[in-house]
DNA sequence: AGTAATTGTTATTGCCCATAGCTATCTGGA
DNA sequence: TCCAGATAGCTATGGGCAATAACAATTACT
């Protein structure tokens, strides 16, 4: 059987990422949170009183797309809104947020280290800079 | 703003492998084919009389999934089948398929160049085997 | 003051992957 | 040779994430 996709960039990527997001789903699944879900508690961690338009500008999530994602956050009791003016809102984590997105960051930054370690050594340091590369 | 996602790779990763597949998507479009009916059109034309589930496992595609996809395909007269026995059938390219994937090669050989043009050079042999290694 | 841009939202769609369960067929060991 | 177990193809259904179009209300700019 002959693999036409072998040496191909555009398919290593697919593969590898869809691979990295299924383990990375489950390891998250612990802590009842997604893989965005985690991305946006760890940026609201970072920046309190953010607007949903710029966490969606900076996470690239289109507007519309943060309303259920948002909705969600406020279900499960780890984010509040707070009007900055008449249509704005500030998002900041709540008093739960903040206890959850501690034990996210710690299965992140774990899954993090893992995934490097199985890159041989020779490569390792070329990862990020030729991804980043590649979108940012 | 700070952001808590620089330097991780698997945020990277996933960042890099959207982007990667908008764009992809779109150059496919052209086709009338997504992404993954390029790789099943490139697949096929290698392994001529392989059967769906073979092409599955190779290709990380449940048995379920690959159903509807190669429906699209057959009713697109691109792909076509023959009974192996008679449980079995395998599955090959039309004369119209081999003109397509003809086509569609040609795109993504493009768009594999230009991905790895965009790498600086010093970091781009070491993207493959790195990625390689966290699915193959 | 009035036009243009921005914010949050609803509704809908597309793509890809995953699971459970079914029937028919093939295969290999007793 | 027969039968249990594996395999092939399929249906139905749902989850996760992204994309588009449209709308009302508010703010910002000139």
């Amino acid at each position: 059987m002959r693999d036409p996709l072998v040496h191909h960039p555009g398919y290593s990527l697919r593969r590898a990422s869809s691979a990295m997001t299924a383990e990375l789903s489950q390891r998250l699944a612990e802590h009842g949170v997604r893989i965005v879900d985690a991305t946006v508690l760890l940026w609201l961690d970072d920046n309190a009183q953010i607007t949903a338009s710029a966490l969606g500008r900076a996470l690239d999530i289109q507007r519309a797309n943060m309303v259920p994602l948002l909705k969600r956050l406020e279900d499960l009791g780890l984010m509040e809104r707070a009007p900055i003016d008449g249509k704005s809102q500030g998002l900041s984590l709540t008093a739960e947020g903040k206890k959850r997105v501690a034990a996210v960051r710690a299965t992140i930054d774990t899954f993090e280290a893992d995934l490097l370690a199985r890159i041989p050594l020779q490569h390792r340091e070329h990862f990020i800079p030729a991804l980043d590369a590649l979108w940012r």
